[in-house]
DNA sequence: TGCCTATATGAACAGTTGTTCAGATACGGT
DNA sequence: ACCGTATCTGAACAACTGTTCATATAGGCA
C-alpha cells in the first residue's frame, strides 16, 4: 500500500477526473489547447462554469494557460491525467465494442 | 469526445475512485480478496464505514462478495476499475523514483 | 477616453457525500 | 435457546462541491 500523502494525491486526482463537465473540458484539452469560450461550448457548460472549473484545474497545475491578448489558451499539462484519460477513453471505446457492437463493426 | 452517456459514466467510476477511504479499500482488494474486518483494518477505516464504502461499490458492480457462514469477502470485480488502479499506482511509483529519489535507489 | 469583448472572481445556494451512532440481522458454537 | 461475533442498515449531521448571477478586470480598437 502506497503511504497516505500519495493515497491522498491519488484521490484527488481522481476527483478532479470525477465531475461530468471538468472531465469533457479535460477530453476536449486532449486534443490540444483551447481557448475558454470554445472549451465552454464543446463541453456544454456556461462560460463561468468554465473559468470556474479551470480554475481548479489550474490550482492542480492539471492545465497551463498562455496568455495572448485579451485571450487565454489552456492546456493540459499534466502527463500522468493524460494518461488515465488515454486509459479510460481506451477502455470505453473497447467495451462499447465487445458490449454493444460484439462483431466489431460500430458504425 | 464519446457521447455524454459515456461521459458519465467514466465521471462515475473516477467519482468512486476520488474517496480516499474508498480508494484504500480497492488498493488493499488488488492483492485478492478479503473479509469486512481485514479491509476496514487495512484501510484504517470503522467496520461501519467499510461496510458503507462496499455497499457502494457493490451497487456500481466494482466489487462482487462470496458469503462463507457470517464472513463476507470481497472481490474486485471491475477490469476497468483494475486497470486504472494499476495505472495510477505504477505513475505514482515511478514519480515518486524521479521526483524525490532521483537516483533510483527508492529504499 | 469610451465601448465591446474575453476572461476571472465572489457570494449565495442547492444538492451531494462520507462519517458516526445506534440498532438490526444472521450465522456458529455451546 | 442463548450468546458472541461479523456484517449490514438507517437516520442525522457536518462538510464539501458545482452552478448561477452579478460584477470585476483588462485588452483591443475607434
Amino acid at each position: 500500500m502506497p503511504d497516505e500523502r500519495e493515497v491522498a494525491d491519488l484521490a484527488d486526482v481522481f476527483g478532479l477526473l470525477s465531475d461530468p463537465g471538468r472531465l469533457r473540458l479535460m477530453v476536449v484539452l486532449l486534443d490540444g489547447e483551447r481557448r475558454v469560450a470554445d472549451l465552454a461550448a464543446a463541453a456544454g457548460l456556461s462560460e463561468s462554469a468554465t473559468s470556474h472549473a479551470l480554475r481548479i484545474l489550474r490550482a492542480h497545475r492539471v492545465v497551463s494557460v498562455r496568455r495572448a491578448g485579451r485571450m487565454a489558451y489552456y492546456a493540459l499539462a499534466d502527463a500522468h491525467v493524460r494518461l488515465l484519460l488515454d486509459v479510460a477513453l481506451a477502455h470505453v471505446a473497447h467495451s462499447e465494442m465487445i458490449h454493444d457492437h460484439p462483431d466489431g463493426r460500430v458504425g
